[in-house]
DNA sequence: AACTATCAAATTTTT
DNA sequence: TTTGATAGTT
């Protein structure tokens, strides 16, 4: 009898050194189906917050390979590079305690482990030719496909004409939500798009035109990777030859997949053998991406016989006041599906509520908060700023500059966003894709003397042509524009041509400075993002990998002006609430805990929205291990703004918050001053703003 | 046809 | 604060 085979059989006696420490439920999960030849029927494990999931999923994966399973075959899906990275991680880890040879099968890393996105552009680069599409293909990024909705929409002319027509955003965004819940349009206008329904007709049209776009330039945007994996598979040899490709199929955070995702998975396994999903149904916050709870709460349902269920309830992160605390936030939602979550790690400090006047206030309070809890050992890493929106931490992150406090900000992903990165970003893609309207577009148009009608007039060209063929020089030009036009003519030539790296994008990067002193005054700083770029690039082994993987796994962080801190110095993490998903920290506050921000007032419409936005406090208050605090100002300023206006609304505690659940909490007001001069001051202040109030009503 | 200036509007979360 | 449409200038 084998180690593994001992594990399956469950005696304790015989439990592998690999496997201690876990506890039953975690072990019940790690070990379910035995091994890998004979891989189990489908598993679900619910899997509280804290409950030391990517742990378990780490020894189950640890455990297949103990009993033979090939890493090559495993597919590990999750929800963002750096997941998957920390997952494979943790199994290689394990792998060691196995065996030495199983160190060494795991160390060769796991070929098939990422997101959903970035292993859909695998495979559909691969079955390319089978599928009719060329295995070149460009990935469009969410702005790339805003820029192409907005070519088609005025094709269309559904621009201008004093219609209201939905701008290119919303656009992209109704085209995503149908694609992604396969429901169809006119449900979707009505559930989640009202304003726009009576554009029915003329958004059908705007698709068929934006599919058709894509197809003649071979480019797919992010829906695709999944809506080509998904038609792909539901062919049944294809589906047959890709599900065979994998003995084990295992999906992280699955409360967040969507029914196109959940499509997928089925038509690969059908049967659910070797299938295993991971999620809590608590922490369902990408509904907006159209992640459908009822994916987690149904899969036991799809196989005959169901799934088997797991459910991990001990928390082995948060204090137990915070988990009380936590726990009492989401026991108010409408619907509960798991049991509350325990944990032994007792302490006597309460989350605080922490009342500060307004946003200025609350930025010096956290950052007073933090350099004492620093004096008191905890290092800056330790601690995390979470908000809901990116833009809440603007007047924090202009204090952590002013003090020089350096942090490091996950979230709003302004790298690639910035016009330089993707003006270069759009040479080398229209490089590599000379059909792909949007780069060339962009591309052609960094040349002075040329606009969007010359540009325009070469994309014509340039598709009519044959494919590879060499005409760029020849294009017309203005006479002014043609000496700096056949520079970059020959610049272009020579990069689709190479087939070195990076040495050619850095011939285009050194182009392209010398273009930036015309267009942007502050090119010093741009200069260095693109040095940046170039440093990324170099990192990647070819042009295709870098492209693609750029646009599927974006450098996540952000830091402040100073450039991007050493990996060994400390930072403060400040992050949104979406991006801290899967992680924890030692002490977390939460920015703006106040009705408008926490619900968003944007997300106040259905009830449906209304309890997303109270698991995402859920989410972001279990972050936290032994301090939590979550920051109350009193009044906003309104950013309709005209610089030093003084109008403002005044904020009030989180509805997730009500009064009977104040005893979980300790309250604080900041600054501390004498509780009377604190009340009078109060009171004088609020006398004053009601007598602007009423003022302004007759403004 | 390209470029510049100006004014109005919108404004979450992300692969 | 950025983006998009529009009018006027080169």
């Amino acid at each position: 009898m084998t180690k593994a085979d001992a594990a399956v059989a469950g005696a304790p006696a015989g439990l592998p050194a690999y496997l201690e420490g876990l506890n039953p439920a975690q072990l019940e999960a790690a070990t379910h189906g035995g091994t890998a030849d004979q891989a189990g029927g489908p598993l679900l494990v619910i899997a509280g917050a804290g409950s030391g999931k990517t742990n378990t999923l780490a020894h189950r994966v640890a455990h297949l390979l103990a009993g033979g399973a090939d890493p090559g075959r495993i597919l590990l899906l999750t929800f963002s590079r750096r997941a998957a990275d920390e997952m494979v991680r943790r199994v290689q880890r394990i792998a060691a305690k196995v065996s030495p040879a199983h160190a060494r099968l795991a160390a060769g890393g796991f070929a098939w482990a990422g997101t959903f996105h970035s292993i859909g552009a695998r495979l559909l680069r691969e079955f390319a030719g089978r599928i009719g599409l060329d295995p070149a293909f460009t990935i469009h990024d969410r702005e790339d496909s805003a820029d192409l909705m907005n070519l088609v929409r005025h094709e269309l002319g559904l621009s201008g004409k004093g219609k209201r027509f939905p701008l290119k955003g919303t656009c992209l965004a109704i085209y995503s939500a149908v694609v992604n819940t396969q429901a169809p349009l006119g449900e979707v206008l009505l559930s989640t798009f009202p304003w726009c329904a009576g554009w029915e007709t003329d958004l059908k049209a705007l698709f068929r035109a934006y599919v058709q776009a894509k197809q003649a330039q071979q480019v797919l945007d992010y829906d695709d990777l999944l809506l080509y994996w998904a038609q792909m598979v539901s062919e049944p040899q294809l589906a047959h030859e890709v599900g065979e490709r994998f003995s084990h199929v295992l999906v992280d955070e699955y409360q967040d997949t969507n029914r196109l995702q959940a499509a997928i998975l089925l038509a690969m396994k059908p049967d659910g053998r070797g299938l295993t999903v991971v999620g809590d149904d608590a922490q369902s916050i990408y509904s907006f991406r159209g992640a459908d709870i009822r994916n987690i709460l149904d899969f036991p349902g799809h196989f005959d016989p169901p799934a088997r269920q797991v459910t991990l309830d001990r928390n082995y992160r948060s204090t137990q006041p915070i988990l009380a605390a936590a726990n009492a936030v989401i026991g108010q939602a409408r619907e509960r599906y798991c049991k509350d979550l325990w944990t032994d790690r007792v302490s006597a400090a309460r989350p605080r509520l922490v009342s500060v006047r307004d946003e200025a206030d609350q930025a010096a309070c956290v950052v007073e908060q933090i350099l004492a809890r620093r004096e008191e050992g905890l290092k800056l890493k330790q601690q995390a700023v979470l908000f809901r929106a990116a833009h809440h931490s603007a007047r924090l992150e202009i204090e952590l500059t002013r003090r020089h406090i350096p942090f490091v900000k996950f979230g709003g992903l302004k790298f690639l966003e910035a016009a330089h990165v993707k003006d270069l970003l759009a040479v080398l893609r229209w490089a590599q894709n000379p059909r792909d309207r949007v780069s060339g577009f962009r591309a052609i148009q960094l040349l002075p003397g040329i606009g969007p009608r010359i540009a325009g007039r070469i994309l014509d060209n340039v598709q009519a042509a044959p494919p590879g063929c060499a005409l760029l020089p020849e294009q017309p030009v203005p006479d002014a524009a043609r000496p700096g036009w056949l520079e970059f003519a020959g610049l272009v030539e020579d990069l689709a041509a190479a087939t070195s790296w990076p040495a050619p994008l850095e011939r285009i990067a050194a182009w392209y400075e010398t273009r930036m002193e015309g267009l942007y005054d502050d090119h010093e700083v741009r200069k260095g993002d693109i040095q940046q770029l170039t440093r990324i690039a170099a990192t990647y082994p070819s042009r295709e990998r870098f492209l693609t993987e750029l646009t599927l796994d974006p450098p996540d962080a952000t830091s402040d002006e100073s450039g991007a801190p050493q990996l060994d110095e400390d930072y403060l993490i400040l992050s949104t609430i979406h991006s801290a998903k899967g992680r924890e920290w030692p002490a977390v506050s939460i920015l703006n805990t106040v009705d408008g921000c926490l619900p968003s007032d944007l997300a106040t419409g259905s009830e449906r929205e209304i309890e997303e936005e109270m698991r995402l406090l859920y989410v972001a208050m279990t972050r936290a291990r032994d301090h939590l605090d979550l920051l109350i100002p009193q009044r906003f300023y309104v950013s309709g703004q005209s610089g030093s206006g003084d109008r403002h609304v005044y904020a009030s505690r989180s509805r997730f918050i009500p009064n009977r659940l104040l005893n979980h909490f300790e309250q604080i007001t900041w600054p501390t001053a004498e509780p009377q001069t604190a009340a009078r001051d109060e009171t004088r202040q609020a006398a004053v703003d009601l007598a602007a109030k009423m003022r302004a009503m007759w403004d």
